[in-house]
Formats: C-alpha cells, structure tokens, sequence
DNA sequence: AATCGGCGCAACCGCGCGCAC
DNA sequence: AGTGCGCGCGGTTGCGCCGAT
C-alpha cells in the first residue's frame, strides 16, 4: 500500500501511519515502543510543510502582519504556499491564510457584537447550525471564526441559562412535548427549517463566491492603479456561475450578490420547483420530492444545476403524483397566509388536524419563533451584496 | 503580593472537497 | 481512475488577561 505522501499539509498522519505500516516487515512495528518509535522517525523524514524547521508558529508580530499585508496589496495573495517565501515570512501558507482571513483582511470589524447580529447569530444557527461560514455570509464583516468564537464563550452558555437546548433551540418544556402527541407539527416545523437551511446553505456558498469575485475585481484594480507589478490574479479559486463580473462588458456594472433571494433563488430554484419566497404555495411536502430538492439546493451551483436539471422531471412527477398533492403539507403551512411568510394564521388553518387548545399554543409559539427566523433569512441576505 | 481559575480570542489541527493533471 | 495540490471549514488548543481569594 502506497505511503500517502500527499497528505502532508494536511495532517493525515493517521492514514500515513497506517499506509506505512501496511508495507513494512511486521517485525518493524511488533511492539508499541518500537512502532511508535518508528512513525516519529518517518514523520521527521516526511514532515509536512508546516512543520518545517525555522518556520515559526503561534501569534504574529506586528512586522509579520506588516510584511503579510504589504504583499497582499501588493501582489494579492495568489498561491497561500509560495506566499509566505515570496513575502519573506517564516510562516506555513496555511497560517497565514488565517492570519489573512481572520484578522488582516481590511474589511472585517471588530469590537463587541450588537444586539442585532446576536439575533441574527442565534436564529441562523437555528436552522445551519455549526455553519459558520454560512452564518458568517449573513453577517457582513464579521468572520467566521468570530461568530464561533462569539457563540461559544457567549450566545451558547446564555441559551442555555435560558433552559434553552443551544444544539435543537428547543426549550425544554418543549422537547417533553414533542416526544408526546405533538410530534407532528414539530416535525413540519423543522422540515421547515431544513428548507431554509438548505436555501441559507446554498446562499452562503454563492455568497462566497460572490465575495471572491468582488476581492479579485477590488485587487486587480488596486493593480492597475498601481500599474506596477506584474498582473497577478490574487485568487486562485475558479468559479462556474454565469454572473456578471466585473470590468466584463460595461465598467460600470456591479457583481450582484446572488444571496438575494430574488436574484438567484427565483431564476435558479423556480424552475427546479425549490421553493423561493413567491414560490413555496408551489410545493407540497412530499418527502422523498422534497430531500432531492433540498439536495438540488445544496448543490446549486451552477456547475450542478445541469445534474440537477437531469432530475428534473422525476422530481416533478413526484411532486405532482405524490400523496399529498400541490399545496398541501408543508407548503400549505409555510404559506397558508397570504401575508406575511405565510404561515397560517387563522386558528382553523394552523390547527387543521391538531386537536386541542394547548397543542395549537404550542404550534403557534414554534409558529412565531420560525416566522422570525424566516424573516430574518428573508431579510438579510442582501446585505452580503454590501459586504466589500 | 501571590496564586488560582475562568474567560475570551487568536491560532492551530485535522478533515474533506474540488480541481488539475 | 488515481493522485497531488490548494483551499475552506469546523473543532480544539494555548495563552494572555483579569477578577476573586
């Protein structure tokens, strides 16, 4: 079996250590001591980049910092592993890739979260949970890493002080009555939430890609500007949509942020019956139609929209021979308003098949908690299009 | 003043994915 | 199809700060 030499940077020490004693003599490693004796000597012979002798780990000085920022606006960041020699750090890419994204980078804040993000932190992690570049993408300027560490050391600890579950969102109170004979409209509920989460996941993502395109128009203007070095593209990453970039066709166009739901949802998801703002009455809750589409959305690039579109039919047959039909289920519970986000309202809506008062109070809570949530997804996208 | 423990945050680690060859 | 590379993501760690004792 080969030595998986290829996972260096990577830290696969594991299956290197596994690969490597699959094609040695057993007599090698017939023993703890000598075996592990054995992987530190090939670890030292194959020691990944970052581990190299003289490059330096743990925090930054203010020169590294100096050194990392004036190559970057200089010549963008182009390739994260030959970065730190041409900038003449002693620094894995890796390392400062982070340094990069988590601290440098000139369009992040810093300072104490408002009220506002907390909300917006906690309802998206409602429906992504540990999503936090996905989280990240609805909160401009605000990184990851932050919003991680900020929901660990703050948000979590609270929610829980609010007898709040931090992993379900679920109050506890509310978790006993859902394992009793509520469990229906608590599973709509959180199919609900698996639409929104797969819409916000797939946001997020061309939201980044967004964010790349805005960066490379951003650095190869402050290139031109300069009209110094050498034209050098600063990011690496190729995307496949079909959106405007910049500096294509007029100067003067601006890349959308494809997060609006407008913008990308209504032309991309609308046709594949993945349901949109105006397009949720459309859809039913038919299980199996719906997991493909919530597949569909998690995959929407457009590089997997013809994948997808392959299935297109299918899904659509399904939805219209599925049991419930077109505008029943979950649909008709998502948008059984015509106002608002088209939740039912009216008490014979909403409890259409739920039997008493307490069960209807406790639909109607979970109702509000996920109309803020859906408003708030609704809402915020189109400021990722604001985010450079 | 010294010690201890909790907290917050920057940085690191390990893993998986997409792309190119 | 298999492999190497580059990168992003989520989880974890380590360290400095600060208040309590």
């Amino acid at each position: 079996m080969p030595i998986h030499v290829r996972d260096r940077e990577k830290g696969r020490l594991q299956n290197l250590n596994r690969d490597i004693f699959c094609c040695v003599s057993p007599s090698i490693y017939q023993s703890d001591a000598k075996r592990a004796a054995f992987v530190i000597i090939l670890i030292m012979i194959i020691s990944p980049c970052c581990d190299k002798a003289g490059l330096k780990k743990g925090p930054w000085t203010p020169e590294e910092d100096q050194k990392l920022l004036a190559y970057i606006e200089e010549h963008g960041h182009g390739s994260w592993r030959s970065l730190p020699e041409k900038a003449g750090l002693q620094r894995c890419g890796k390392s400062c890739r982070l340094r990069w994204t988590n601290y440098l980078r000139p369009d992040i804040k810093r300072g104490k979260f408002t009220v506002q993000e907390e909300q917006t932190i906690i309802q998206l992690h409602a429906l992504l949970g540990n999503r936090w570049s996905a989280i990240a993408t609805h909160l401009p300027k605000r990184t990851d890493n932050e919003i991680k560490n900020y929901w660990n050391t703050h948000l979590k600890k609270r929610l829980i002080k609010m007898g709040i579950d931090p992993v379900t969102h679920k109050h506890k109170n509310e978790t006993l009555s859902s394992s009793t004979g509520q469990s229906k409209n608590a599973a709509t509920l959180s199919h609900m939430a698996q639409w929104e989460s797969a819409r916000l996941e797939a946001e997020a993502r061309l939201a980044r890609e967004s964010k790349l395109l805005h960066l490379q128009h951003y650095q190869n203007n402050n290139n031109l500007n300069k009209s110094a070095a050498p034209q050098q593209h600063c990011f690496t990453q190729k995307t496949s949509t079909n959106w405007t970039k910049p500096n294509q066709g007029n100067g003067d166009q601006q890349l959308e942020s494809p997060t609006s739901t407008v913008t990308f949802s209504e032309n991309l998801l609308m046709p594949l019956g993945i349901p949109t703002d105006s397009s949720r009455n459309r859809n039913n809750n038919n299980n199996e139609s719906s997991a493909m589409i919530e597949l569909a959305v998690s995959s929407s690039t457009s590089s997997d929209v013809s994948l997808v579109k392959e299935h297109e039919h299918d899904w659509i047959r399904q939805i219209n021979c599925g049991s419930g039909g077109i505008g029943e289920g979950f649909t008709s519970l998502l948008i059984g308003d015509s106002v608002g986000r088209g939740l039912p309202t009216g008490k014979n809506e909403a409890t259409a098949g739920v039997g008493n008062e307490s069960e209807y109070n406790y639909y109607e809570d979970n109702k509000n908690y996920w109309n803020s949530i859906l408003n708030l997804v609704d809402s915020s996208p189109s400021d990722s299009a604001t985010m450079f």
